[in-house]
Order: structure tokens, then sequence, then C-alpha cells
DNA sequence: GAGTTTGAAACT
DNA sequence: CAGTTTCAAACTC
């Protein structure tokens, strides 16, 4: 995606741009990215209709979605992650394996999928990461293979992932799982392979290894990384060396290379070994000594390695789950922290002693439980084990995107509100004196504390017609507190609706309230097309401020791409305060995400620009009031007047 | 780049 | 299922 032009029409351009990103996800994003970004279900059952189903979700919100709200609860993904493809060439029949969670509902949009989407756009804007393996677009559209087994670490030298790597096989055909390639699920292109048969030209060939292949083991196909059985994607999460907690399906049976070399799938996934591995004189295992100081060893031969453990984090060969160990030093610091050596040493010092039997069952369900990154211990201080990652993968945080969308919803609501008043203006004047009773019992119900500012928003409205924008009846709200309230999009409220915690109650509403709002969704949904504005209006504001973000991360990710770059070149000459005043470096990354995450306290500080990505919005929900200030934005367009 | 080592895949 | 062979990637020189 590229950013939106400058001048558009801000309404029609984050309708579009929206608009735009649902047809990506749902047909110009490679699948590989789709069944990374989009995987909301656990392991094990992922299927294309899943993405389709999210994908539709999607489009109510695009589209100012009609008054439908169901309740659905999907499996929160803090920060969409890479997921393994399930099954791949020709399999198509056993993708169906797991329906939809809701087949025959199509919730409106939700905070789920917001973020996720708000994801796989941050990616998309740099389009870093096009190497993840998509076995099942090449079944689909086998004449355009785009997945990626695995990179060289010469193909990484500037931290970006290149294009595929050229399968050597010589005695294959190409058509065994020796070759890359074919375990891949695509055909080889640009290889040096001999006597290659995996390819459009031999494809009935190429389909009767695959049968056969599957006859041979059914999940010959499928990533050989997986997150654990409970399913959950936390379980991919790395812990303070930089390691993934996923584990090899099978598992490794290395003998000689002590599972601390390539030769070791487990390590070349940059995971440790599991249970499930049969290896002998395992080193690959948490407060290994000899893996830690692989770890540690020569900085200079480290960030080769480093280069190759992203290479493995990537890699389609071996599976997806490995993506995502950020350099250690960019822990989240307030996640977690359940991974100390403490728990994992016996469990690895067993592994230590022996193989086959290594990290009983009774831990890794433990592990996939933990919701975030782990900080290890002590001695993570160094292991600086980059594995590939997003330009933008620390500027945000699973936590910023669930205030983003808390401060949206309290855009959303005060979007409502506005408008109500408006309503209750308009109306009133119109009435005139001989319909003053109904008109003070309306205007009652306003906070006369925000009558102020409300009136302001509304001389800064952009929402020309006024006339137009009917009060809420609000009797149709149950409880006492409800008639103060003022409707919410079936956008908002599905997010509300979602986001079970209180975080953004107490700017919107009480808990019980929420509840309430949401129990009477349907209710307040026939209230007619003054309704409708509303929502339109809400979902106008709220897509208006989330392409601003946006439009911020762009020019953050632009930033940190221009430094990236220049480093790469070896531009020691890089200005460090230039870099900190661009929120280039972990510190200030880390800084914006507190920023972030205390909202309005801190924002008033001044910042380095990356606090500044989404500052202006939680600043302005903190004050529970719309931002009055009218000003293009940076890439000229203009802001809502709201 | 050639040769060796390694471990997964394939085969028996 | 275990042992052996084949294979290609990883590694070494």
């Amino acid at each position: 995606m590229e950013k939106s032009e400058g001048g558009e029409s801000s309404e029609a351009s984050v309708s579009a741009a929206v608009d735009t990103a649902s047809q990506h996800v749902a047909v110009d994003f490679p699948a590989k990215k789709l069944a990374r970004q989009l995987d909301f279900t656990v392991f094990g059952g992922q299927s294309p209709a899943a993405v389709t189903a999210v994908t539709e979700q999607i489009q109510p919100l695009a589209m100012t979605s009609g008054p439908q709200i169901v309740p659905v609860k999907l499996t929160p993904l803090p920060r969409p992650q890479l997921q393994p493809q399930q099954h791949m060439v020709l399999m198509p029949m056993k993708q169906t394996a797991a329906p939809p969670t809701h087949p025959s509902i199509r919730p409106p949009f939700h905070l789920v999928q917001f973020a996720s989407i708000f994801w796989l756009m941050c990616e998309a804007i740099h389009d870093v990461r096009d190497d993840i393996h998509v076995p099942l677009l090449a079944t689909l559209k086998p004449e355009s293979p785009r997945a990626r087994p695995r990179q060289s670490a010469s193909e990484l030298k500037d931290g970006t992932p290149k294009k595929q790597k050229q399968c050597n096989c010589k005695h294959s055909r190409c058509l065994k799982l020796y070759c890359e390639c074919f375990a891949s699920g695509i055909y080889c292109d640009g290889c040096n392979c001999n006597n290659c048969h995996n390819n459009v030209e031999n494809e009935p060939a190429r389909r009767e290894a695959v049968e056969a292949t599957l006859e041979r083991n059914p999940h010959a196909f499928r990533p050989k990384i997986a997150s654990s059985p409970h399913g959950a994607r936390d379980n991919t999460e790395e812990t303070g060396d930089g390691l993934v907690l996923a584990k090899h399906n099978k598992g490794c049976h290395c003998k000689k290379s002590g599972c601390l070399k390539k030769y070791c799938e487990c390590f070349q996934a940059n995971i440790l070994c599991s249970e499930n591995c049969k290896c002998m004189d395992c080193k690959n295992f948490e407060g290994s000594e000899e893996r830690q100081a692989l770890f540690h060893g020569d900085h200079a031969n480290n960030m080769a390695y480093l280069q190759q453990a992203a290479n493995a984090a990537i890699t389609g060969a071996i599976g997806s789950s490995g993506y995502g160990s950020p350099p250690v030093n960019k822990k989240r610091k307030g996640q977690e922290l359940f991974f100390g050596l403490a728990n994992k040493d016996p469990v690895h010092r067993q592994g230590q002693l022996q193989q086959g039997n290594h990290m009983k069952s009774s831990v890794l369900p433990s592990l996939s439980s933990i919701p975030g990154p782990c900080v290890g211990n002590a001695a993570t201080v160094g292991p600086s084990k980059f594995t590939y990652r997003s330009l933008l993968a620390d500027l945000i945080q699973p936590q910023d995107l669930k205030e983003l969308c808390s401060v949206l919803v309290v855009y959303s609501g005060e979007a409502a509100k506005m408008l109500a008043d408006e309503k209750d203006a308009s109306q009133k004047q119109a009435e005139g004196q001989t319909e003053a009773s109904l008109a003070s019992s309306t205007q009652e119900r306003v906070n006369p504390k925000d009558s102020g500012t409300e009136k302001d928003m509304l001389d800064c409205s952009s929402s020309g017609d006024q006339g137009e924008k009917i009060c809420v009846e609000e009797s149709s709200l149950d409880g006492a507190d409800v008639s103060k309230r003022r409707p919410m999009s079936p956008g908002t409220l599905a997010l509300m609706c979602d986001e079970s915690d209180t975080m953004f109650a107490a700017s919107v509403a009480s808990p019980n309230d929420l509840a309430t709002l949401s129990c009477n969704t349907s209710s307040q949904l026939p209230h007619g097309q003054g309704m409708t504005e509303t929502y339109a209006e809400q979902e106008r504001i709220v897509l208006t401020k989330f392409r601003d973000c946006l439009n911020r991360l762009i020019t953050l990710g632009e930033i940190k791409e221009t430094k990236c770059s220049k480093m790469a070149r070896g531009a020691d000459s890089i200005d460090q305060k230039d870099m900190i005043g661009n929120g280039f470096t972990t510190t200030e990354t880390r800084n914006q995400h507190d920023s972030f995450n205390n909202g309005v306290s801190k924002s008033a500080l001044p910042q380095p620009r990356t606090t500044q990505l989404f500052s202006a919005v939680v600043a302005t929900a903190n004050n529970n009031a719309l931002p009055k200030v009218h000003r293009p934005d940076e890439n000229g367009d203009v802001n809502p007047k709201i």
C-alpha cells in the first residue's frame, strides 16, 4: 500500500484506503501475509475460509455497516503473528478442516480484525515481508509461486529478505521433500536444479509426486514448526534469548551437531529442541552454555549468525513460526517475565541430560499459556539474536493497538454525542417556544459541563447538513444511566462488545453500561436514517483518525528505513542525536510506547517524533473531547474538523 | 568452488 | 519400526 495522496477528500480517501486494504487482504496481498497476519484460529486448523471470513468482517467498517451486531469472540491477536501454513499443495480438501468460528454470521467490525488489519497495513506500507512461504498460494496459483523456502545469509546482507532461494537438486527432480522448493509448495523458479520437474510443464508429475509424498506422510507439507497443542500463538513468542517458543512437530534427530548448527531443524528455525526431538548431546536448550556462548560470542560473526537466524525465522521450508524474535533489548517491559531460567533450566537441563525425553510435556503447555514475550535472565542482556523484523515492528505494540481502538471508540462516542447535540439544537430551534418543554427535556440529557466543548465542536464540525441529524431516542436503552448516552455505530458497539476489559470504560461508560449498550444494540438499530448518518459520521471519524495514524506510521517507517539504509552502508556518521530525535533508537521506541500507554499525561510532554504517532489521538481521548484543530496532516490531507 | 559433514527423507 | 541409502544443505578448507 502506498501513502494516500495528498489533497484527497479525507472521507473518501479513508474509505478508499480501508476498502483497498480489505481488497488487499482478500486478493492482492500474497496469501502468506494473510496466513500470517490474519490467523485467528489455533494451530492445526487454518483454512482459507477463516481468512475470508475475517476479510468479510472488515467490510462493514469500510462501507458503513448496517446495524447488525453480533458479539463474536475470536481469539485476540495481540500482535498478528506468523502462523505456519497448515496445508499446502494439492491438499485443498483438507483446508476446510476448520470452519470459521461463526460461519453463519457476519459480525461487524471487530477490534481484533481492526488491530490485525492495522498490522497488515503497517507491514504492507513497506512491503517488508514478502518471503514468508505460501504453499497454499502456490497451489491455488501455480503459475506464480511466491513462497520462499528460506534465504541464505548473503541474501540478508541489508537485513531485508530478498528473493527466493534457488535449490540445487540434482537427483530428486525437485519432486521429493529433499527439494526445498517442493517442500515449500512452490515451483522452482530460477533454481540451479537439474532435471527439474517442479514446474508448470511437469505439473502432472509434480501432482503425482505430491500425492505420493502425502501418501507416505499426510503431514508432509505441514510446517515443521508449530505452536503448542494449545494453539496459543503465545507459544511463538520469544524467550529472553530471542528464541521463539515454538517447537518442531517431529523433532530433530541430530547426533553430532549438538543441535547448534543449521543442520538441526530446530536450531535453524530458531527454536529450542523439545520433547519431540530425539537428538543426542543436545545443546539447544534454554540455559545451555554452548548455546549462550554462541549468542554471546564475537559480535561480527554474531551478526552474520543473527541474519541467518532471521533467515531461519522466516523460512518457509521449515515453517514460519520462527518469525518475530526481536532483539532482546527491545523486550517489552510490561509483559510476562514468566520465563526465567529458574523455570526453564530444570527442563532444559533435562533436555541436556537427554534426548528423546527432554522437555516433558508439562512444560510446553505452560509455555503456550504465556501471553507475550518473555524476559529470560540476566544473561539475556547480550544475545542480540536478531531475526528479520519489520521496521515498524517495535513502533507499535499490541497494547498500542488496543489503546488505539479504545481511543477510536471514544471518538466514535463523542461524535455521536456531538451529532445528537446538533440535533437537539436544531430541533429546539425548529420547534420553537411552543415545543419548549420537549426540547428542554432533551437538553437535560446533555451534561452541562460538556456543553461548551460541544458547542465548539459543533462550530468546527464539517458535517454540513446539521438539520438532518436527529436526536437519539434513548428510550430504547435500558437502565437509569442510559438516558445520558448517545448512539454508537454498530462498529463502535462491536468494538466495545469485544473489549471485555474496562480499559476505556472510564472514558465512555461503566462496564455495566457497556454491557447494557451491547445487549441493546439491536434495539437501537431501527431508529431510522438519522441513526445511519450518525453511524456514518462515527465511522468516518474513526477511519479518519486511523488513517492519520497510518500516515504517521508511514513517515516513521520511512525514517527508520532511511536510517537503516545508512547504517547498512556503513554510515557510521549517522548522527546519533538525529536518530534519537526520530525515535529510531530502542530507547525512544520504548519511550514512545510508554507515552502512548500512559496517555495524555505524557503525550503533553516534549516527545520524540515517534511518540507523536498516536499521542494526538490519545490526548484527545483522555480529554474526552474531540480535537478542534483543523490542520493539514503530513501528507497534505486535511484532517476532519472534529 | 570442491570436498566433507550432516541429518532429513526415502527406501528396504 | 529399525536400519540403510539417498539426497541436498550446511559447513570447511
